[in-house]
DNA sequence: AGCACGCCGACT
DNA sequence: GTCGGCGTGCTC
């Protein structure tokens, strides 16, 4: 056969190789010599030109190209292996997601940078030569005096504290007197120490404490821990962390939702281990990148903290992962390969064959289904730290204390601001709106200022002076005339954005200390921590800001949390609309007094009849949660039915239609599978780009993904046409 | 991911 | 007549 006629050496041999993008498979290269283990990373040619890949397990694939295509691999890197647990995630997340597996393995390589050899530096130090009497000068005695402390130095260092110059030293350095050892330019990480002393812990936190460590150790074993806004989960899953740190060589990972990953979250744990953990976000420069990748693979680092991207980190020993704010909807990759962290990171830990935490204030119906189905543990706080009391909430009927209008606050409201700032007590404003005003329209003529990319309104930015889409950040300064009918000073905002609502508050209370916390205003970590520090401090009476506010943060004056339009999220209308906005109350709501001062919410609302609304004011929120799941359990929705969702997008409307509606023809009909659409999806365009979807919904046992790859197979996606596959949706845009 | 190939509009 | 736009396809 084939394979018999090829002339290089017997020992010459194919591996597979696995390269980070979306190509079909792995390629096949040819090596001599010592055949590179699977995890092994390598450079190899491709198409002319190097790339760094990844030595998979053979596919034993088919269509196997023949032995005299193949290419030689140029180099074996000496860095530490994908590990099998590693590869096996890979593979697992592909296959779920419908994505191609080098875009996976992507998402594990960190940054080119980490997969560079280590850039190192010489130290030197006393060597074994004696020094021979004949050549001693009084310099080089200078210099055999500096390093008889036997300290490791660079040669500038040695020369400066010997008081001589660098050409004295190198003269030493070749005579063997002083010796050098080539030394890694990254610090390593100081190792967090489990026995120092934790601040004490209430006798619930000691139970939960208790609780947990029962299942550490046992393998893989998902435990949700829900506790109330300011009951001390964090210091609770500390000690598991703790636990787990007494093993050798353990690894850990907690996953954060990355606007929780503050300043406040790493001095708690620095003060509880008594070092900081390895951070990993995405404003990480490459240097660190490749100083957090490095010391996870080599397993000198023990624990790191990061956002969902963290989980594709190159963990040599996983023994526990802990995702925080597990409801958090922004674990939900909604890019490339759309995965959600928090299911994935189930895997990963059930791979690793260990304990998973998901800890939140408001657990995920789909963690509570799983409390349900008996599959995880569930470990409660119900008390806050202490002994603060809960946040009083109350709503106020905006249908009958309405603001006056063009403003945004009730009267109620700002007579419970006024008492607060009267107390020197702190307040926080919320409303889940960047800008100025969401809506510009014209007095004359009824234009709308719209994206000319998206089927959105243009968004007003007073500050910085532009409209801006929020979905595609198309901008556009200001106009003095309306481009439509072309009058002047015609152009009027509708409704509030935070920019308007710091305004009126501004006009209010005009002594008052304002600072306003969004995404535009929170442009790095450093600001938000300098804005975190002037809070803390008292420097700001009232905090107005979207949902940034919503998450982690601990401020002992804050007394009074006022919503401003709770009933946004309901707007929507979509699957979990109802969920998410409970959440969001919640977590906002549970800002408000978390130390010796009580709080009180107050939630301004058109509808507080409706359900959500009702059960948040009466406090009754299990009640509510069990309606609202029993629904889902009527419809087959998640978390018991499962649903994927199908968006076709291009310039060509026509196109983007017929495609839609090709793919529901040749849908292949099967039992308890049910096909929606095609319809024009909510944004029906985004970035010039039009947009259709179609939904699946299945049962718990259907294999959805089977079913789509058939189903898409022979999908041909010409002119600009793209097809993407959503398993487990959240948005519905 | 990159990069070459390929087929349709405004220039020397 | 050519330069160049980026759509499509391939890389072991």
């Amino acid at each position: 056969m084939a394979r018999e006629l090829n002339f290089f050496d017997e020992q010459d041999g194919r591996v597979s190789v696995l390269l980070p993008f979306a190509l079909k498979g792995v390629l096949d290269y040819r090596f001599s010599g010592e055949r590179p283990e699977p995890g092994r990373f390598v450079r190899v040619p491709l198409a002319g030109r190097p790339v760094t890949g990844v030595v998979w397990e053979n596919q034993g694939e088919e269509n196997e190209v023949s032995s005299s295509k193949l290419k030689a691999i140029y180099e074996v890197l000496k860095v530490p292996s994908l590990t099998g647990e590693q590869r096996r995630f890979v593979e697992w997340v592909a296959n779920y997601t419908i994505s191609p597996p080098g875009n996976v393995l992507k998402m594990c390589m960190g940054s080119p940078e980490a997969l560079k050899p280590l850039p190192t530096r010489m130290l030197y130090s006393k060597g074994r030569r004696a020094m021979d009497p004949a050549r001693l000068t009084p310099a080089r005695l200078q210099v055999l005096e500096a390093i008889d402390d036997g300290k490791l130095r660079t040669i500038k260092e040695t020369a400066k504290k010997a008081g001589v110059s660098e050409a004295v030293v190198r003269g030493l350095i070749k005579l063997g007197l002083i010796e050098g050892v080539e030394q890694t330019r990254d610090r390593p990480y100081l190792a967090p120490d489990p026995n120092k002393k934790g601040p004490a812990l209430t006798e619930e936190q000691k139970k939960a404490v208790a609780d947990l460590k029962n299942v550490l150790g046992k393998g893989f074993q998902p435990l949700a821990l829900e506790g109330v806004t300011g009951s001390g989960k964090t210091e609770v899953y500390f000690e598991a962390i703790a636990e787990i740190l007494q093993q050798p060589d353990s690894q850990i990972l907690v996953l954060l939702p990355e606007i929780a990953l503050t300043n406040q979250w790493l001095d708690r744990f620095e003060n509880r281990f008594g070092a900081p953990p390895v951070e990993w976000h995405s404003d990480l420069g490459k240097a660190e990148r490749r100083r957090a990748w490095r010391a996870m693979a080599s397993g000198k680092a023990r624990l790191v903290v990061g956002a969902r991207s963290a989980l594709f980190l190159p963990f040599k020993k996983l023994k526990l992962v802990i995702v925080d704010e597990e409801h958090d909807s922004s674990f939900k990759q909604e890019e490339g390969v759309l995965y959600h962290a928090r299911d994935m990171a189930l895997v990963r830990a059930q791979i690793a064959e260990c304990p998973i935490i998901l800890s939140s204030a408001t657990l995920s119906y789909e963690t509570l289904a799983n409390i349900e189905r008996g599959r995880f543990g569930h470990v409660t706080l119900k008390h806050r730290y202490g002994g603060a009391s809960l946040p009083d909430l109350s709503a106020i009927d905006m249908r009958t204390r309405a603001a006056p209008s063009g403003h945004w606050l009730s009267p109620d409201l700002v007579e419970a601001l006024t008492a607060t700032l009267g107390r020197g007590e702190q307040a926080m404003l919320f409303l889940n709106r960047r800008g100025y005003a969401p809506l510009t329209l014209c007095r004359t003529c009824g234009e709308r200022m719209e994206c000319p990319n998206c089927t959105a309104w243009m968004v007003e930015h007073r500050l910085r002076r532009y409209l801006m889409c929020h979905h595609c950040g198309h901008s556009v300064p200001i106009p003095k005339f309306c481009p439509e009918c072309g009058h002047e000073d015609s152009l009027t905002v509708c409704g509030p954005g935070v920019e308007r609502l710091e305004e009126e508050v501004a006009n209010l209370f005009p002594s008052a200390k304002r600072l306003v916390m969004t995404s535009d205003t929170m442009t790095s970590p450093a600001r938000a921590a300098e804005m975190v520090a002037r809070i803390a401090a008292g420097e700001v009476d009232i905090i107005i800001g979207t949902q940034v506010i919503t998450k982690g943060y601990h401020f002992p004056k804050l007394t009074l949390v006022g919503v401003i339009d709770a009933d946004l999220g309901l707007k929507g209308g979509d699957l979990r609309a109802a969920e998410r906005t409970y959440q969001q109350l919640e977590q906002v709501a549970g800002r408000a007094g978390r130390e010796k001062l009580k709080g009180h919410v107050l939630v301004q609302t058109y509808m507080p009849d409706n359900p959500v609304m009702a059960a948040l004011l009466a406090g009754d929120k299990e009640a509510f949660i069990r309606e609202d799941m029993a629904e889902r359990k009527t419809f087959n929705m998640p978390p018991y039915g499962r649903l994927a969702s199908i968006l076709v997008t291009g310039p060509d409307l026509r196109k983007v239609e017929a495609l839609a509606r090709e793919l529901a023809r040749r849908f292949p009909k099967h039992q308890g599978v049910s096909l929606f659409g095609p319809a024009q999806a909510p944004l029906a365009r985004l970035h010039g780009r039009y947009r259709y979807r179609l939904l699946l919904k299945t049962g718990r046992k259907t294999h959805l993904q089977n079913l789509i790859r058939s189903w898409m197979k022979d999908v041909k996606t010409s002119g600009g046409l793209k097809v993407k596959v959503d398993i487990d949706p959240y948005s519905f845009l």
